[in-house]
DNA sequence: TTTTATTTTTAGTTTTGTCTAAATTTAATT
DNA sequence: AATTAAATTTAGACAAAACTAAAAATAAAA
């Protein structure tokens, strides 16, 4: 596989969690940031390799090589997340990016490794679940903050949107994945939450409780 | 710089270190496994980009920026198999191939944290010496052990070929970067080595001492 | 159910990096 | 100095991955 077909892949993979029946065309040229037609180019070509099912204008599904190879790049793209967090010492909103690169190194025997070295572990630095060595994904248990009810306590376990912009966000707040979260109250006119965070209170608008995970 | 270009240039700055006053085009495509005609395409595609100096039929040479490239490359690509040797636990002949894919990775940063993460290491696993982050190399002393004096002591410092096959016959000997070597005789006829390696006995062809460094 | 709008695909180019085969230049030998 | 050999470059082609513009299919609206 090349860099680029692991690229529609890995974004196929995605879309398909939110759409199973089918991923359409313009919604991967969008997360890629190319055209349609380079799209449709592509799904034949990855048809023509088994990895999508593929029937024109009808959008597009994995097969179950295309499926493990998905979460085989997934794996990969977590993994050395948790290596740039945890052993380099970068914040989590620097390391998509880089990710994005070494998720494409090819060895198997290298992946296996650094999953060992890290610890095996089981969620990247967003709380995202990391699938094992033979694709498995421990289901991690979580609610969106934004629809748990009021007065009671969770622990911070992932967030939706991985942007620069929220993660920063949520370090100036000083929220981190660990954190204790008891919701006091909410508004009823636009859901906004009156929380305390590790003992800090704390309001957080709506759009904020429905991109973290909570458990 | 593209994966294929940055390969070129590394390739040129290797051989360019052996015959300084121009590199061959069929030095490079053999080192590259690609044909010539190849090379004199990608030659001027460099020389555009003004990462070499290149004149029709007369070699070329790298300018100051491909210079700088090149070395930035290989620190990429030593700091990384010392990660791997280091950190991992790969063996000393499995980490050139994914080093080779590894020092692409784009970025600066990453890269000097990689080597603070590993202590600022001076040489990669092989014994060759790592470029910091300026570029500036620190020459590491060192003799063939073929041209070494009888009866002295050494250390071995690093090899001259890390091909598999020379790794694996020493591990195989037990000698590694480390080892004390002393030098009881030398055959006149074939110049077959008599050493005592940490306190064993061998004998050792004039071909193995003569891709092995010592200090 | 037509008509209109949106989505998707096709057709035809472009760029990058490679190749083969032929031409040219430089080097080595008579 | 002429001939032969080797190295290098040019010319033309191809596959991968992208693009634009136009055509076709599907979905939405009237
Ligand atoms: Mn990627
Ligand atoms: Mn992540
Ligand atoms: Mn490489
Ligand atoms: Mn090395």
């Amino acid at each position: 596989m090349t860099i680029s077909e692991e690229n529609y892949i890995k974004v196929i993979y995605h879309l398909s969690l939110v759409s199973p029946k089918g991923v359409n065309t313009n919604a991967i040229a969008g997360m890629l940031d190319t055209k349609a037609s380079s799209v449709t180019d592509m799904l034949k070509k990855l048809s023509d390799k088994d990895l999508v099912s593929y029937q024109k204008y009808q959008g597009v599904t994995l097969t179950d090589k295309g499926f493990f190879s998905a979460k085989m790049i997934v794996r990969k793209h977590r993994l050395w997340e948790v290596f740039l967090v945890d052993k380099l010492g970068f914040s989590w909103d620097e390391v998509h990016e880089i990710a994005e690169e070494l998720e494409h190194i090819k060895s198997e025997q290298l992946i296996n490794k650094l999953d060992a070295f890290l610890g095996f572990p089981v969620a990247d630095p967003h709380g995202d679940p990391i699938p094992d060595a033979k694709g498995v994904i421990k289901k991690i248990e979580k609610q969106l903050l934004s629809e748990v009810e009021i007065n009671a306590s969770f622990h911070c376990v992932g967030v939706k949107d991985s942007s620069t912009d929220f993660l920063k966000y949520l370090d100036k707040q000083k929220i981190a994945l660990g954190s204790v979260v008891k919701v006091i109250d909410r508004e009823d006119f636009d859901d906004t939450l009156t929380v305390e965070i590790d003992g800090k209170r704390l309001t957080i608008s709506n759009k904020i409780a429905n991109n973290l995970y909570v458990q």
